[in-house]
This record gives structure tokens, C-alpha cells and sequence, in this order.
DNA sequence: ATGCCTTGATAGTCAAGA
């Protein structure tokens, strides 16, 4: 089976190049952040006829909102990350489907808000850590997808693409990655292309046609599911289309 | 090197994205 992640830039804006993914690639379930509108503003896709079923939790203004698409239905786990009570920030739900929890998360920036925007992401990335020990600690098997905001090593962006202070590939940024993979999640995208792991973003302008780019969207599995890990790419065709996303969509599929 | 483009909220610009 194929699971993707989307950072779709607004699902209004994007709901022709969101469908074309969906016609082109046939996820059986997929990820969306960046959704930019209320949840009652996502649009009126053709997804039940496609077969799809949905939760979508949307968020007035900024830049949030994340939803999971499923074939077949899901169970709703989670609509927030635990941790921080006074966080209202739509960018993280969980679902149980089909045997397996799958997270879908639009990790902060961290760029923005000065010391404590960054604090913020540092802390939603231990926030992160904490939750996926537990879902460990509970032998569940785990997926999570989504945008990530980090760059972990200078292998996964372009050469002077970002400043070395920038939040995406702050050292702080990069321990916390560690620290959550180092439970034992498994960076699908680096496990099958390991000398050369593929961008996932590129500015507007003429980043793409330079391969300028970031990989910032990553799929990470607890190791049951890595050792069903078979593919794992980035659908660049969605990067070339007329009126991108910045982000292309990642997938991966599983054994079964 | 930089939000160089893009979007949404809002009413002419501005913040935020990465």
C-alpha cells in the first residue's frame, strides 16, 4: 500500500494539482498541511466517489491546517499534540487504520516570532519525541509523514540554500531530529536513496529548474513497518505542473 | 544573497512561508 505526504500551500488554491496527485499516483492514504482555510472551508473534492474518507482539522488565518485522507475509513486518535495545553495551533492529527497509527504534521518553522517562535518548534519537536516514545512503548506500528521544517544533515538541502542560523537546519533543530529518530524511526526517503536523498521543496521562482531545493518533508516508521518498507520517492511531476505547491508530494508504499 | 514569489487577511500593504 502507498501513504504520501502534501504540503499543498492552500487545499483551495491547490484542489486541481491535490486531485491530479490522487488520480496520478493513487495513494491509499495521504497527508495534507498547509491547508490555509477554516475546517468547513475545505473544498468540495471528488474524493468519496474516488473512495476517499477524511478528517481535516482547519484553522482561521496563518498558515496551518492538516488533514489525512484514507481509503476506507479511519479512527480519529488524536487532533493535538500533547504537552502544551495553551497550543491552539492546527498542525498535528492522528489516525488508527487499517493496523498501523499514522501521524500527519505540519512541524512550526521556527523562522518566524524571534526567540520564541524558535523555542516553540524546539519544544513542539519534543513534544513529538515524547508522543512517538509512547506509541513505541505501546508497540504500535507507527508512520509518521508530514512537513518537518528540518533539514537533518547538510546532505538534504542545496549548497548555500539556507543560512546556517536558519531555523531548518539550526544544530538545535538537528539534535532534536535525533533525538526522535533515535528512538528507532526509520527516515524512509534516506533508507532507499541514501547517496543521493531527494529534495522535497523548492522555492517559487527558479529554484526547481536549478534543483535548488530542501528535503524537509520526511516518513519516518517505527521498524515493523520499515521492514515492509519496498519504495519511497518525490513526486516531482507535481513540482512541474502550472501553479505548484512549493512542496512536492512524498510517498512511500509497504509491503501488504 | 535575498522571501527574488505566493497566499491570505485586509483594504494598501503586510506577515509568513523556507
Amino acid at each position: 500500500m502507498k501513504l504520501a505526504s502534501f504540503n499543498v500551500n492552500s487545499v483551495r488554491k491547490r484542489a486541481p494539482n491535490l486531485l491530479r496527485f490522487l488520480d496520478r499516483e493513487a495513494p491509499d492514504l495521504v497527508v495534507l498541511q498547509e491547508l490555509k482555510c477554516r475546517t468547513e472551508e475545505f473544498p468540495a473534492l471528488e474524493l468519496q466517489g474516488a473512495g476517499y474518507a477524511r478528517h481535516v482539522l482547519g484553522q482561521k488565518g496563518g498558515r496551518n491546517g492538516v488533514a489525512i485522507l484514507t481509503r476506507g475509513e479511519s479512527e480519529l486518535l488524536a487532533d493535538r499534540l500533547p504537552g502544551e495545553d495553551e497550543d491552539e495551533q492546527a498542525r498535528f492529527l492522528a489516525v488508527a487504520w487499517r493496523g498501523i497509527t499514522v501521524a500527519g504534521l505540519y512541524l512550526p518553522n521556527g523562522n518566524s516570532g524571534g526567540a520564541e517562535g524558535l523555542a516553540y518548534k524546539w519544544r513542539w519537536m519534543e513534544r513529538l519525541r515524547a508522543w512517538a516514545a509512547a506509541q513505541l512503548d505501546a508497540f504500535a506500528p507507527l508512520a509518521i509523514l508530514g512537513d518537518f521544517n528540518v533539514c537533518p544533515t547538510d546532505a538534504d538541502l542545496a549548497p548555500g540554500a539556507l543560512p546556517p542560523e536558519d531555523a531548518l537546519v539550526h544544530p538545535q533543530t538537528r539534535a532534536r531530529w535525533r533525538a526522535l529518530t533515535h528512538l528507532g524511526l526509520t527516515d524512509a526517503l534516506l533508507a532507499l536513496h541514501p547517496e543521493e536523498p531527494p529534495f522535497t521543496y523548492w522555492d517559487y521562482g527558479s529554484a526547481f529548474e536549478q534543483n535548488r531545493g530542501l528535503r524537509i518533508d520526511h516518513a519516518l516508521l517505527s521498524p515493523e513497518l520499515a521492514e515492509r518498507l519496498e519504495g519511497s520517492g518525490v513526486d516531482t511531476a507535481a513540482r512541474a505542473e502550472e501553479s505548484p505547491s512549493d512542496h512536492a508530494p512524498v510517498w512511500i508504499t509497504l509491503a501488504g
